[in-house]
DNA sequence: AAGTACTTTTGCATAATTGCAAAGCACGAA
DNA sequence: TTCGTGCTTTGCAATTATGCAAAAGTACTT
């Protein structure tokens, strides 16, 4: 069996269409048709089917795709191990974070790039998913989590609280109770579950009136008056001209993590990116109003 | 990473050098070597080095040979599972078992061969190792050992007890005690141990003038006067000419299986042979006078 | 020292795979 | 209907990978 079709059938799964595949995979969408065939007929089974138009797996092709995914853990374990040595301070270094955190932060990570020249920094900030590090799509992620995968490590960088927040225009004219104030709210496809759960509970969830598909875009749409949002406590704090309307919303509670793959700990690069920012955001945590509070 | 590349790590690994793994993989020599080049500028870690004019596998290129073994295993395991459904009796099955069984048991392989017409029956009878279920060599194996592989399903055919024989003509000429008769024992390359320690521990070791790399041989080389030999008793008590000189042999007791992978064990080839061999065997064993003096 | 039996490496013609572009469907909107 | 979008399939040209054969090296034997 030629594995490298087993790739093109994973990719397929996780894609849906072959033109989504050919693209994730660099293909031409025929090339990734006629390979998934040619795994066809080497495994003797309709892996397969054209439903209206449309291609789908079969039971056996979600077989062998299973069978791809468990395969690939181990070709991503080698991966990271080989890269893991690498005590060079140069290459790509891929971080995956919040846009919002590549935002505000952006002095850290341009004195990262000052300090280590050498090495390409690459933000992926992509909205629509949280970038996994176990199928190597980055090496470290700024993730915000009560916990982190197990096959992770790293360091908890600060406590993220959320409160409602306004601009003060808004204020000035709707008032300081946000009940009765216009909403902000993340995209439907998101996965902010969370918060949707929380407005419907406060009888909100009918005021949104404008809907953002990342957290940048929410904090910009709050302080341009466009509705109350719940936002992060230190990265409101620190924006001009919003007005905090609540206490901590409780059950928001989380933190901030700095995160790795267990492999790639000694990782030159990564070391030296995870030492940067921890201190980096452990300054910038001190002198945030509402945590300088909380640490005295 | 292209996946085909580790294939043909892990072939050079098992292999040992690129022109047995070409010829494994049924690829050229230089496809090997190209192939392996590609991966080590994708993976940027040398995965073989060039000692003395030989390649051999590096710390990196070790580590990724594992990696790809782990895939294998996976990769067999679908095959197996897309395999095991099929419940036509048609198509190929591979049979691993010792030369001496095929031997004396060709009747009932040609019953089986009679009886299912649309099945291919391949036999696997190479002498310098055992072929893996695990791995996909073959689906059934007759094995002579005390416990199976703990991934193998399969019954207990007989109990195979060893005793000295030789030919009555050697025992003519040089009398019935063989501490005093030349021996033959198992090429030196295989895995006899058991029986190399048990000939070193009775001061027959040095009597050995004949080494043969398979059992069939070394029946045929007793027979012909050659020497005295351990031989698994329900065999050699069929042959004629053979005289036993001994009791069983403690701490050869051992048992015949017929095994299949798990996956395969409602496969219907698989099925049908394995019943068929086990109603001939155990008809045969029934049939043969050291066994029916145990069974009564 | 020359010969044999192994290796691996490299150049080149050939064969296989790939990308491109056109064509063909299915579905929903205007 | 007719258009537009997004999907898959297929023919053909170009790229890429492959096998072959020659070369060069190592080890061991004669």
């Amino acid at each position: 069996m030629n594995w490298h079709d087993l790739q093109i059938l994973l990719a397929f799964r996780r894609q849906g269409t072959l033109q989504k595949s050919a693209k994730a995979l660099g293909l031409d969408i025929s090339t990734v048709s006629r390979r998934l065939r040619a795994l066809e007929a080497e495994l003797d089974a309709p892996l397969v089917e054209n439903i209206r138009g449309r291609l789908s797996l079969t039971a056996q092709g979600e077989a062998a795709a299973r069978a791809a995914e468990a395969m690939e853990a181990e070709s991503d374990s080698l991966h990271r191990a080989l890269k893991g040595r690498d005590a060079s301070l140069s290459g790509t270094l891929r971080v995956a974070m919040l846009d919002i955190f590549a935002e505000v932060h952006m002095d850290l990570l341009e004195a990262f790039k000052a300090a280590y020249p050498q090495v390409v920094l690459e933000l992926l900030c992509s909205t629509s998913r949280t970038h996994s590090l176990t199928r190597r799509e980055a090496e470290v992620a700024v993730r915000v989590a009560r916990r982190p995968e197990e096959t992770l490590v790293g360091r908890k960088v600060m406590p993220l609280d959320y409160a409602v927040y306004a601009s003060e225009a808004l204020v000035a004219r709707g008032g300081r109770d946000w009940r009765d104030l216009p909403w902000i709210g993340y995209d439907l496809s998101s996965e902010a579950r969370v918060t949707e759960d929380w407005m419907k509970r406060q009888g909100v969830r009918d005021k949104v009136r404008l809907r953002a598909d990342s957290p940048a875009a929410i904090f910009r749409a709050t302080e341009a008056g466009a509705g109350a949002a719940a936002l992060s406590m230190p990265y409101a704090e620190r924006r001009r001209g919003l007005v905090r309307l609540s206490d901590p919303l409780p059950g928001f509670a989380t933190d901030v993590w700095l995160l790795t793959h267990r492999d790639l700990r000694r990782n030159a690069r990564v070391r030296a990116f995870l030492d940067h920012m921890n201190e980096g955001l452990t300054e910038w945590r001190r002198a945030t109003p509402v945590l300088a509070a909380e640490v005295g």
